[in-house]
RNA sequence: GGCGGCAUAGCCAAGUGGUAAGGCAGAGGACUGCAAAUCCUUUAUCCCCGGUUCGAAUCCGGGUGCCGCCUCCA
């Protein structure tokens, strides 16, 4: 088996074939800095999240690029709202973008470019465009002739004559064909940020500095590259035409997109105004949750926003945390002994399942499902009488593996220790039940249930968990 | 107008030819001093109508409803 990938340039799904044997380069858009991120920008950021400690997993030595966009009209148009410069907004912004990850449990890309750093490679890419004649110079602004290559369109699947009817590109007097798009912006009055080029000061279109991080950190070609439905076109679809004109290479192998996060049945976005913040939701419900929450469909269908979907989610993130404290605490008693070759062929199938569920399209959905079949038969295990401690060893390594270091969806439930106050109480209960004083027993199990420590009684003693 | 997607149990959601994964919630049972956790059992005319096929949720045709892209948006 190997991993099958849909590819919007192709519209099928492809056998994945990397250009080098152990290496991925993956460059997936990151946020526009000018607020905070919500739930629907979180989908991408934490689906391939995934994908990426997928790929390492199947041994590949990923290298992971993810952009900020820290100049556009927004930013500018943001920063003069809050009476600010684009710089301190993009810092505050990107600040936050990391905190809401961290919660998420993204783990950081191997670089986090920015565009406003890297303007000389733009210019560079887009002196190499003029000189090429994909590219025209208009009183201080430049743009991308469009047309000039017969391909335009292929990624979005719209011919040129779609796209032209579709009458809503931007009317532009400065433009040669409506479809061009701008590489360089001249600076208007009263913009304080702006960056000189052979074409008067300015800054950069938006496409452009993807093509130049991209070429910059990750080569002319590259294997993956990812976002959101939303940016296949115009972004992706330009970015595809300017890079390859400018290197004359192909861009990416694969291109891929994730659908999108609703509100009841319409799309979230900023600019229906129907968004939710990762940074409101994250003291509202377990991170986790939401975590398991984007990766509860498969990556390419949309999911609707509820809150009793989230927590639907919280129900189904005690099943993992239960299991693993329930595998620990058995774990403490169990006597010595190699896993039993029965478990280790359960195991064995199981990570056969989840591969193939990954495999195919990388099917997150699925992947969780053997994630809970994993989690039963743990449980299995814990409530057998007599079981050998490398049983149990092995079935929480899977799980912490597969649940935790591939999905992200299971924590270690680490040292278990109380303080000392609780252990007496414990110690007091153990007691009173010895002595049938069950009223007592009781009591302190439910004034320990109040501080957040479930006691469960179990044979091979007292078993804790917080709640 | 062009291109594309979706419709599966109370809810979430896989499955794209061989008589429906998984989760949440509910019900019953086992275990327990009682609980909890866990385990067992249980819940689906797969939007509608035709067609192809020995066989369709899955393929084809026609409907109905919803959504997306073609403009900034992850």
């Amino acid at each position: 088996m190997t991993l099958q990938l849909y590819n919007t340039l192709t519209r099928e799904k492809e056998p994945f074939k990397p250009l080098s044997k152990e290496r991925v380069t993956m460059y997936v858009c990151g946020p526009t800095v000018y607020n905070y991120i919500h739930i629907g920008n979180a989908r991408v950021f934490v689906f391939f999240d995934v994908v990426r400690r997928y790929l390492q997993y199947r041994g590949f030595d990923v290298t992971y690029v993810q952009n900020f966009t820290d100049v556009d009209d927004r930013l500018i148009r943001a920063a003069a709202e809050e009476g600010t410069t684009v710089p301190e907004l993009a810092e505050r912004y990107i600040r936050a973008y990391f905190e809401d990850m961290d919660a998420l449990g993204v783990q950081r890309a191997d670089v986090h470019p920015r565009a406003t750093e890297h303007i000389p490679g733009m210019v560079e890419g887009i002196s190499r465009l003029i000189e090429k004649g994909y590219a025209y110079e208009r009183d201080g602004d430049v743009y991308y002739r469009a047309l000039r290559k017969d391909d335009y369109g292929k990624l979005s699947h719209q011919s040129v004559e779609e796209l032209k009817s579709g009458a809503r590109v931007e009317v532009d007097e400065k433009k040669e064909n409506p479809l061009d798009f701008a590489l360089w912006k001249k600076t208007k009055p009263g913009e304080e940020i702006a960056w000189d080029s052979p074409w008067g000061k300015g800054r950069p279109g938006w496409h452009i500095e993807c093509s130049a991080m991209v070429k910059q950190y990750l080569g002319d070609t590259i294997d993956i590259h990812a976002g959101g439905t939303d940016l296949c076109f115009p972004h992706h679809e330009n970015e595809i035409a300017q890079s390859e004109a400018w290197t004359g290479k192909p861009f990416a192998s694969y291109w891929l997109h994730n659908g999108y996060m609703n509100m009841g049945s319409e799309k979230m976005s900023k600019s229906l105004g129907n968004i939710v913040r990762v940074k409101e939701l994250r003291e509202e419900y377990n991170p986790r949750a939401l975590r398991y929450f984007l990766l509860s469909a498969h990556y390419r269908n949309p999911i609707s926003f509820s809150d009793e979907s989230i927590r639907q989610m919280e129900s189904g993130l005690e099943r993992f945390d239960t299991a693993t404290v329930n595998l620990s605490h058995r774990l403490e008693t169990a006597l010595q002994g190699e896993a039993a070759p029965e478990v280790m062929a359960r195991l064995d199938e199981l990570t056969r399942n989840f591969e193939t569920a990954m495999d195919d399209d990388l099917n997150t959905a699925n992947a969780i499902s053997v994630l809970f079949e994993a989690v039963h038969f743990a449980n299995e295990l814990v409530s057998q009488s007599v079981v050998p401690k490398g049983s149990l060893e092995k079935t929480m390594e899977w799980i912490q593996r597969y649940g935790g270091e591939i999905l992200g969806l299971v924590e270690d439930p680490g040292d278990q220790s109380l303080e000392a106050e609780i252990e007496s109480l414990i110690e007091e209960r153990q007691q009173a039940r010895k002595n049938k004083d069950f009223q007592r027993a009781d009591a302190i199990r439910d004034e320990l249930a109040e501080r957040g420590i479930l006691l469960e009684d179990t044979p091979q003693g007292v078993r804790w968990r917080k709640k």
